[in-house]
Parts: C-alpha cells; sequence; structure tokens
DNA sequence: CTAAGAATGGACCATGAAGTCCAATCAGGA
DNA sequence: TCCTGATTGGACTTCATGGTCCATTCTTAG
C-alpha cells in the first residue's frame, strides 16, 4: 500500500492531502468530504488524488485515520509517556483538553470515525482499533506505574481504569459536541481520573 | 410540519417509515441510508417518501431523531421516573443496556446522531440536544432525590454528576462498538454511578 | 352512491461524486 | 544532454441518489 516511489515532492502532496482530508471530515464527516472540495483544498488535480491513493476514497479515509491515530498520540507527548505521579496525570489530561481546543471542535479525529464507518469499512475499523489500542496501552501502563508507587490500590485493574478514562474522552466529546463547551468533556475526564488521587484534595465541584 | 390530514392507513406508513430508516441509519449511518434504501424496506413509493415527509430525507432524519430520542426514554421506563434508591439505579441501569443490546449494535441512535450530523443539520441538532437535555433532566432529578433521602452527598452537583453518567453512556458505547463487547459501556456505566452508593458495598472489579 | 381527498405507483429528471484515461510536464540520474 | 519515470492537469464517463410529476387506486364522509 505504501510500496510507491515518491520524491520529497510527491511525499509533501501526499500528505497535503491527507491533512486537508482530516480537517474536512473533522468538520462535515466522510460523507460530507468529497474529493473535489479535497482536491480544491489542495490544488490538486483528479489524477493526484488517484496516483497517491489507488485505492480511492476508503483508501484516503484509512491513510487519515492512521495520521489522525499518530497525530492524538504526539498531542499527548511527553506527558503520556510519564503518568507516574498525579501531577503528570493533570498535565496529560491539560493537553489532551488542548489539543481538542486546537481543532476548533470538540469532536474526536479518531473517536467520530469511529462511528461513522464502523459497519462500512472493516480494514478502517482495525485502523482505528489499532489507534484505540495504542492509546488504552498508555494509559494503562500509566495506572500500573500509580500502583507501582502506591498512588492506586494494587487490586484495581490497569485495563479497567485505562477503558473508563478512553470512555470519558470519548462521551465527554459526544456531549460537548452540541453543547459548543468543553465543561462536559472536562466534567467526565475529572470523574474518570478521580480513583489516581491517592490523597482526594477536595471536589472540583461546579 | 406535522399539520397533515393522515388516516390511520397514512399514519402507519409513516410510521413504518420512521422505523425502518431508523435502523438503517443505526446500520449504515445517515449516509448509508438512501431513500431507495428505505422504499425497499417499507415496501413504498418514492412519492409516498415525499408525500409524509416534504421536506425530503433532512426532515425524515429529524423525525427519526425524535422518534428514538422518544424510543430511548420509553426503554428507561418505569425505572427512570424513580431513581430514589440505590436499587432503582441498579435496574435503570439494567435496562438501559438491555436496551442497547436489543439494538443489536452498540451504538445510541441519538448520540451516534448527534456525532454525524452535527454541524450539518442545525435543526436536526437542536432535536438531538432537546432529546438529551429531557434524559439529563431525567436523570438529575433522580440525583436529587438521592440528595433527599441523604443518599448523597447534598454538596454534589446534580447536573454535573447527571452529565457525566450520560459521558459514560455514550462514551462507552463508542468503545464497546469497535470492540463488540458489552464490557467498556458497563464499566463506564459502574464508574459513573458509583458516586450514588452511599455505602460502598466492595469493588466490582474485572 | 359518489365525489373529494388521501394514498400509492413508478417513470423521469438533475446533480453531484467517484473513478478512468491520456496527454503534458517536471526532476534526477546515466 | 537525454531519457525514464514521477508528477500533474483536466476532460470524460458512469452511476447512485435526491427530488419532481402525474396518473391511478383506495377511503370515507355526506
Amino acid at each position: 500500500m505504501d510500496d510507491m516511489k515518491l520524491t520529497a515532492r510527491g511525499r509533501a502532496t501526499r500528505q497535503r492531502i491527507i491533512e486537508a482530508t482530516g480537517e474536512q471530515i473533522l468538520a462535515s464527516g466522510i460523507g460530507g468530504t468529497t474529493l473535489d472540495t479535497v482536491r480544491a483544498a489542495t490544488l490538486t488535480s483528479k489524477s493526484q488524488l488517484f496516483h497517491y491513493f489507488p485505492g480511492g476514497k476508503a483508501e484516503l479515509v484509512r491513510e487519515v485515520a492512521a495520521w489522525e491515530g499518530a497525530q492524538l498520540l504526539a498531542a499527548q507527548q511527553p506527558h503520556v509517556d510519564d503518568l507516574g505521579s498525579w501531577e503528570s496525570w493533570s498535565a496529560w489530561r491539560a493537553a489532551l483538553v488542548d489539543y481538542y481546543l486546537g481543532l476548533g471542535r470538540w469532536a474526536c479525529p479518531i473517536g467520530s470515525l469511529a462511528t461513522q464507518a464502523a459497519a462500512t469499512d472493516p480494514e478502517l475499523e482495525r485502523v482505528i482499533a489499532e489507534s484505540m489500542g495504542a492509546w488504552r496501552d498508555l494509559l494503562s501502563a500509566g495506572v500500573r506505574k500509580m500502583q507501582a508507587s502506591g498512588d492506586v490500590d494494587a487490586s484495581a485493574d490497569p485495563e479497567r481504569i485505562a477503558m473508563v478514562i478512553l470512555t470519558a474522552v470519548q462521551g465527554g466529546l459526544v456531549m460537548s459536541q452540541p453543547l459548543r463547551s468543553a465543561w462536559p468533556l472536562e466534567a467526565a475526564l475529572d470523574s474518570a481520573l478521580d480513583p489516581l488521587h491517592r490523597v482526594r484534595v477536595g471536589s472540583e465541584g461546579a
């Protein structure tokens, strides 16, 4: 799929197409993103789209998913590689919210793809599941660090806690979107992160 | 919009169209649902679709959203009207999971519409926000009952707790979908419902 | 019974979007 | 320089889909 002869110019063009498509999909969904609008936004021609993505729109969307997944993890660096203290979790949380804030809309590039294309494209589903899995692995590793240092009860299931945090992110975004406000996301995140406090500092009410 | 002369037969046909469209949207998304597939599934003709929904597909989708929203709340009866005790919350949780289980896919008819059509159709967005709001009101009323009976700390914010529970439902479904398993939804729900225990009975670990 | 209006059937149109094709450039190595 | 292959431009085709229209068949109130 990627075994293609590409010069520097070619790679740049290909990347430009992926990023522009990603933006359009986030803004208007897969269905609202057409090859023509992508072409216009990238100043390319139809043949280029198929030159770099022989599989057509489906392949392009898959590449976007892979790219967005990588971006999502990159945006959480370096915090997500630490997560060994409450401070690092807090910093991670801030970085994540900032990332979504920077997108301009309360939506997850990966999560929204997951709901849009779930049953449609099994291959895309695989790419998405992979991103989610990698993400979850990073979080559960962090939870384990917290257990090792005694900040979190050793009997807790790190996989479960990591999953709950991920659901908080996704669910928070779903609810933040129509309300056009960060508060559902932040409330969900804080609530999911609560078990990571050894000492409950107090409530972060309203 | 609904000021239309309808006989019993007409109402039945109209309803049949709404329900079939709802199923198709849940299965394949708005984009994957075409007037032709709806027509085929309902044994109707093109003219009937436009007869009952003069606004075309957009209006049909809106009606589906309204219907699904009502169904969603109906599926939580009678538990959602109680929620004055931990037992009723538990029963509510079970009914909700059963509802989604009955749908055959881990997706929320309302939540998935929310992510799909957010920026596309403001009117649809309104319908969705209304459903979500009504739902949240029911939950926060329940939380208040728990506060009144002393089961929940009076200083907690019922609106916030209700929102966190909703995010758990939505996020749980997002993550359950690719995994094809109820456990992310259940983990998220249990985690969000945890503050409603007066007596922590113990952990529900793995 | 009978007209008025609801309900239905289905051909037809317009449009937009995916995908194809070929010719024309551009870039870099021999 | 020249030639091969990457890159690009854009017209063209095909097809699905939303939407229009009108004729026909049911229903029902008077």
